[in-house]
DNA sequence: CCTCCGTTTCAGAAATTTCTGAAATCTCTG
DNA sequence: CAGAGATTTCAGAAATTTCTGAAACGGAGG
């Protein structure tokens, strides 16, 4: 297993944003080689490709296992593990957010109730706060639930309509009352 | 500057989510601590409350500065720096997406285009991952360049609108047509 | 129930990141 | 322009994270 110039290039880079995506520089770059690999591949291909340890690749893996960003697949009289990545992008968009979100937001929110539970602190503005950060929070997750609800087509509709969707909201009533009358 | 207990676990909990979103403990209690206070503090007061040295103080400072994430205030007859956090959560939400674009997301989408521009290299598969790679970001960082230019009421708006502006959209033409044909 | 092939675990080494105290710098003010 | 107050810089210490090699584990065949 050698690199062609530009998996070369590609994993690198995704080795060095690793630390910025929140994994390591290994988690990133064993992704970034199966992310650009056609064919499955399994931890000896794998450690070799990147010049690393076979231990460390282990770990690699089971961490992207964590994240549910791989797939395992097995081939008729070998028992070895071979593994990829979706082969649509939404898919693995969709499991990126979700993850982060597990991960980023859903702790943050927890405390936030639990702080909110203990009741009056005597401290009137940060209660305030921290009730103004959950309702915010809230309002994001609970859109982010509709949005992962909706098919990739929509979603991709959705996008590419952009601002033009913003303009059929009017600022006091929801959606242009005109519009909305006629089903 | 003592800590009521609110703050402090708030403070704490900040701290521990730090590293998860790609800032040091001492940030993330730092602008915990900014963020809960209804008065703007200086370096000084954070140390104490923080209990940590004042130089890490001040590093944390310039990291959240670089964010964008605080704001510098003066007294008259003071001239030390006082910090907050904006009032307007939406705002801060703001500042943090954009701020997370730039750092996580346009480097990749550079690399991408530059890897592009070094022309064919002979490997089919990982050229077309790349090209689709590059049109799914692109897609998405126009979205939400759009949804950048929304006021924050119509945002708000949007959101809690939620599921609904995706019934409006047709799987086949973009919006119902028989909603759009009437302006 | 061995043996072989593959994977995982784990303790310590290596690398990286974070934090501190001391010194340097900056900047008002008298 | 000297001195006091405030902030920043920086080299090394401390803490944390990542990586490795060796050993343990697991299970399919013989």
């Amino acid at each position: 297993m050698t690199l062609t110039p530009l998996q070369q290039e590609f994993v690198l880079h995704f080795g060095e944003m690793g630390s910025r995506w929140g994994i390591n520089r290994t988690v990133g770059q064993i992704y970034a080689l199966l992310f650009l690999s056609s064919v499955p591949l399994n931890a000896e291909q794998i450690t070799e490709a990147l010049g690393i340890s076979r231990s460390n690749t282990s770990m690699g893996l089971k961490e992207l296992q964590s994240w549910t960003l791989v797939r395992l697949k097995h081939f008729p009289g070998d028992r070895r593990d071979y593994f990829t990545t979706p082969d649509d992008l939404w898919e693995i968009v969709r499991t990126l957010v979700a993850e982060r979100k597990k991960r980023e937001i859903d702790p943050t929110l927890t405390k936030l109730r639990e702080l909110e539970m203990q009741g009056p602190a005597g401290d009137d503005y940060a209660e305030a706060r921290i009730a103004e950060l959950r309702e915010l929070i809230e309002m994001m997750t609970g859109f982010y639930a509709e949005m992962e609800k909706l098919e990739t087509e929509r979603l991709v509709k959705l996008m590419t309509l952009g601002g033009k969707i913003a303009g059929l909201i009017d600022r006091t009533g929801g959606i242009i009352p005109s519009l909305t009358k006629r089903k």
